[in-house]
DNA sequence: TAATAATGCAACTATATGGTTGCAAATATA
DNA sequence: TATATTTGCAACCATATAGTTGCATTATTA
């Protein structure tokens, strides 16, 4: 498997996933799969990928009742890519004078 | 071709990439090709690739001086998918699965 | 119960990705 | 000048990815 940064990042690497992670974030309710993909130029079956990809990657829950399947974002695994990013940001102000704080305070 | 954001994302999306970023960043000075690949288990034309893949996105600046190719990190096109994120902050905070961790602490 | 709707599964295609090796070209050095 | 070093280019391979279509299954509803 990968860790899981990677497959967030990965999910959110392909436009055609934010765009359903979108979708369903500001959706006032959970949308079944058939209705997302209504929303989309693909096929049911290509929005169905991209949710599992989304799934793994904990930023879709997925709800059944009945013969649906419930869709639900989930921002919380960003907060992750948002560490990560964290880590690089005093270098992308003034990269080089800041290199000098980062080495100061890793070395 | 990809939208600039989708560049950068599928460049950090691979962990060795985010290795060689990172090598790169710390690095005191800009290193040749081959010099980077000795601290990786992959080929040099391996590392080439992602190398180019980096590029592509910005995140890497490449100076040609005689026979060698010294390269630098760049973190600036992280700005961008900063603020992406950021975009989504305010969900974070506020979704579901935190309920899950307000009761976890307050029960 | 019969028809309709939502979905999963499987097979298939085309292209991208991450990696390799071999070789030629350019540059540096002995 | 002869040799060694750094690199690019091209071909190749295996697997992953993004997408499709057809069909079977499970629920709902008329």
């Amino acid at each position: 498997m990968q860790d899981k940064i990677t497959a967030v990042l990965k999910a959110i690497a392909d436009p055609t996933r934010r765009e359903i992670f979108h979708v369903l974030l500001i959706a006032s309710t959970a949308l079944p799969i058939t209705q997302i993909a209504n929303q989309f130029d693909i096929s049911r079956q290509g929005i169905t990928k991209h949710l599992k990809t989304l799934e793994e990657a904990g930023l879709v829950v997925i709800d059944t009742k009945g013969r649906e399947r419930f869709c639900n974002a989930n921002a919380t695994p960003l907060k992750e890519v948002n560490q990560w990013l964290q880590g690089y940001e005093q270098f992308w102000n003034n990269s080089l004078s800041n290199l000098g704080d980062y080495l100061d305070k890793n070395s």
